[in-house]
DNA sequence: TGCATATTTGCATTCCTATGCAAAATTACC
DNA sequence: GGTAATTTTGCATAGGAATGCAAATATGCA
């Protein structure tokens, strides 16, 4: 059952020259004869042999393998990013290490070191805030890191985000000129920069209009804390007429909550807006407006970005911020 | 920037000791006394020293990573699945190499190959056919198979599914009881036992009852699909009264068309019933009475499954049913 | 054809850790 | 304290592939 694995040895032998030349047949950018590499490749498809890949990186260096960690995958923007990742790094040859961490970033540290021992070419943090004390240990142990959806002012580290500053002021421009005179905001986890960055351009925006925020609850992009967050607003005898979810995954939630248990119709009775535009946020039953994070570009970015970094470790890292469009759908009022 | 990687050899020299003593403190189950242990550790903590997984798989032969190919992440189940699955292992001192394969079955043969360069201890299939060749290929790699949420009657892998035929049973009797006439089912792809299992169940249920399907469609577990699927079905002039859509992914894509295009109430004109219980099914637009896949228990069984054939290679491959109970919410009528 | 240059090929070594074996150190027991 | 039994330690090697270097071939050009 278990049998052993066909080894470049084996090959060269059976084809009767070295193990170099069947190397230099299965490295890329090596050179051997046209001759030499149909005699060889012959006798290792028979075999089927193929490189250890292990073996290999043990060597060059270079495991191929990017680490990903990721906090959770509930909200359908991660897991939709990380399959579009995960594709655009197999066709390059790459693969991708899934670690999961706690957003409370507890066993971070853990993870940390299970990533390194792995010598993974480079890490994707999503939604995953780095500590000072693991950015040491990741430039210590050479490894280019990538915040993805996630920015710090560190310079260290390369980040993919969308330009949430300018999304939070597009979303805060629409709500006012929709005629809302009391907008509120149910935040994310304040640690994140994706919230401080989008409630900052809303803000922003508000102000430019001559409004502030009505009132302000805490979701902490969570699905349950978020329906708390809706109550603690709405269950009021001033309610807001309009509010901004910092993302679609606590919008739903929050939509959920004002229609099914407070009985507000959306949008005759209050708008919501959210962030991402994840698919759900197109069913009928949702027709979210948000601000479309484009997961394509974010992730086409984030490879580029990558294998820079990979193949030239002294190049600087670079922030990117994509700037996303305004979906305008029906959950919002529109202005005239 | 890029500092070399501290070796057990460099370990081994500050502390004055052999490069296999700091192996043998770093290997569970080898013996290295307490004295020695000591030193060693407070050495490589120092110099930041963890042992290189990969050079370790190579003398091993176990790289301590599980491959995951899955097909597709948008369908809630997988990633809540995915999640659960990494992190069981993880705590295991596993890892998932994930590896993206499209549903059509195209490109598994080349993934296969990827997966095997990797020398992975085992393979999860998620919603993915084998074929017979590519059994053969892992047969012969000596790598176990597990199938996830699907089945297949070559008893060479194990498979880890929910009792697929009597969740499709339940849900017939349910239907029945209900008082409706005529049952409709949309059907997933029908190249997946998940689907030919339900169906089955589903038939068997409704002849129990002295009745038959009244109408069917296929929506090939794909959202756009579904929505096709119920718009073949209920245009016409003698619609359903009650639908099987064979996944909750597929029957919110039907929930959505039925109302804000055919103008259905549910459950009022039409039941809509499901597989999963994946979380959205909870949300009250949705209210979903579906069977739950036991998620939890399925990547528990999971784990054991495929450690055990990692442990012993000749151990039998079993193929595991669980059985999950209906979950009785607002979207079908109920019984009196 | 002859010589200079470019390309292939093989040899030997390297990457880093685990492990069988034998030597050394420790422990147990009389 | 002395010998036997046990544990600890170091030595040397293996695991599979890549690569610098030198030798061997092939190519170019007059």
């Amino acid at each position: 059952m278990v049998q052993d694995r066909v080894t470049s040895i084996e090959v060269a032998r059976r084809a009767g020259v070295s193990q170099s030349a069947v190397s230099r047949v299965f490295t890329p950018g090596a050179s051997a004869s046209p001759k030499m590499a149909a005699k060889i490749r012959k006798v290792a498809d028979a075999l089927g042999y193929r490189p250890n890949v292990l073996a290999r990186s043990l060597i060059t260096g270079k495991s191929r393998i990017i680490g990903v960690v990721v906090a959770y995958l509930e909200n359908q923007f991660y897991p939709d990013a990380l399959e579009k990742l995960s594709m655009a790094l197999q066709a390059r040859g790459y693969h991708v290490l899934v670690f999961m961490a706690a957003q409370d970033a507890g066993n971070i540290d853990q993870v940390l070191d299970e990533i390194v021992d792995y010598q993974v070419d480079a890490l994707v943090m999503a939604s995953v805030a780095m500590s000072s004390t693991l950015v040491e240990r990741c430039d210590a142990a050479g490894i280019p890191v990538l915040l993805f959806n996630r920015r710090q002012d560190d310079a260290r580290f390369a980040s993919v985000t969308s330009d949430n500053v300018a999304g939070g002021r597009k979303l805060a421009e629409f709500l006012i000129k929709g005629g809302h005179r009391k907008i509120a905001h149910i935040a994310g986890w304040e640690g994140a920069s994706t919230q401080r960055d989008r409630e900052q351009g809303f803000r922003e925006g508000l102000a430019a209009g001559g409004m502030k925020l009505f009132s302000r609850a805490v979701g902490n992009f969570d699905f349950e804390q978020s329906k708390d967050a809706a109550r603690e607003l709405f269950n009021s005898f001033d309610p807001p007429d309009a509010v901004f979810v910092a993302n679609d995954h606590m919008a739903f939630a929050v939509m959920e909550t004002l229609r099914s248990e407070l009985g507000l119709r959306i949008p005759q009775d209050v708008s919501v807006v959210g962030y991402d535009d994840v698919p759900i946020a197109a069913w009928p039953s949702f027709d979210l407006t948000t601000v479309r994070q484009p997961s394509d570009l974010m992730v086409e970015k984030t490879v580029v970005s990558l294998l820079d970094s990979i193949d030239n470790p002294l190049s600087e890292p670079r922030q990117v911020a994509i700037d996303g469009p305004l979906i305008i759908r029906g959950s919002a009022r529109k202005p005239q």
